[in-house]
DNA sequence: AGAGATACCTGGGAGC
DNA sequence: TGCTCCCAGGTATCTC
């Protein structure tokens, strides 16, 4: 499931297989995924050019040469290929746009939680206000232990709760929650408030580690989770903790514990995580 | 304002 | 085997 290191690779590919490439066709053959898909076919993309990609947070968007943009989300089983038109379309294959080098960016996404609008600058409330009220991007100097200790005043919720919040900090979801808590030895039930400072350094110090290597490795690829030239993450192998319920816990071999966090499962160690 | 619950959606696995 | 049920996940939206 897209994260942030998976989003990273997307936006690196298609910087790669769209910058300067013409859009030259618009198919959508479903409805909706999060929001409706018919827009894009009215949305006169015949002729624009790419110019850049970007990411913020877990969105890609990719730049058009008359200012708007194609803003993405990947929810959890989004997945995008550039790759010919012949290749026949897989069952759940939302939209294709074609460009004038043969190919198509074809966007795949089995659960439809994910997301493929047009936005204009000017639009109130529009997607680049939305994508700015983000909090700030794990890798930057904005997210430190300080600004982490900060943000957390008056945060009773537990502090895995607190680090998926994409107005805290945004990217981070629950392969990459756990990971990090557990690397730092912070247990994910804690009331944010109560994290120390030190704790809050450990936190940043090792999800910027773990982020920086799994982008390396291409992604994590659980599940549905593939790269744009189809390959799979290499990461899902370094994931130390995730899903592994029950299992020793590779520090000290105690019983590793799930428990239910903001409805999601939440494995930590309980005896290095404090 | 914060926090918890719920809906959205599909495929895969467990259990009967 | 075939059926039902539950779970996974991010985000928006609702309620308390």
């Amino acid at each position: 499931m897209p994260e942030l290191p998976e989003a990273e690779n997307i936006r690196m590919a298609l910087e790669r297989a769209l910058t300067g490439r013409r859009i030259v066709g618009v198919q959508v053959f479903s409805p909706a995924m999060r929001t409706s898909l018919l827009p894009l076919k009215t949305a006169a993309l015949e002729g624009r050019i790419v110019t850049s990609v970007r990411r913020r947070g877990r969105y890609v968007v990719a730049d058009l040469d008359d200012g708007r943009g194609l803003v993405m989300h990947f929810g959890m089983s989004g997945v995008v290929r550039v790759e010919s038109l012949s290749i026949p379309r897989r069952k759940h294959e939302h939209v294709f746009l074609e460009l004038d080098d043969g190919r198509a960016f074809r966007f795949e996404c089995t659960r439809r939680f994910s997301l493929l609008e047009v936005f204009t600058p000017e639009t109130p409330g529009g997607w680049p206000s939305r994508l700015a009220d983000l909090g700030p991007e794990p890798l930057s100097g904005e997210f430190s232990g300080a600004a982490l200790k900060a943000a957390a005043k008056g945060r009773n919720c537990p502090v895995k709760a607190f680090v998926m919040d994409n107005a805290v900090v945004t990217g981070i979801g629950n392969i990459y929650a756990t990971e990090s808590l557990f690397a730092a030895g912070i247990d994910p039930r804690k009331p944010a408030h109560r994290m120390t400072r030190l704790q809050c350094d450990r936190f940043c110090e090792e999800a910027k580690a773990i982020l920086r290597r799994a982008i390396a490795a291409g992604g994590s690829s659980i599940s549905d989770f593939r790269n744009v030239d189809g390959s799979e993450g290499r990461f899902a192998r370094e994931l130390l903790i995730y899903g592994r319920a029950g299992e020793a816990c590779p520090k000290c071999g105690a019983p590793l514990k799930c428990v239910q966090i903001g409805g999601r499962s939440s494995c930590f160690c309980p005896q290095c995580q404090k």
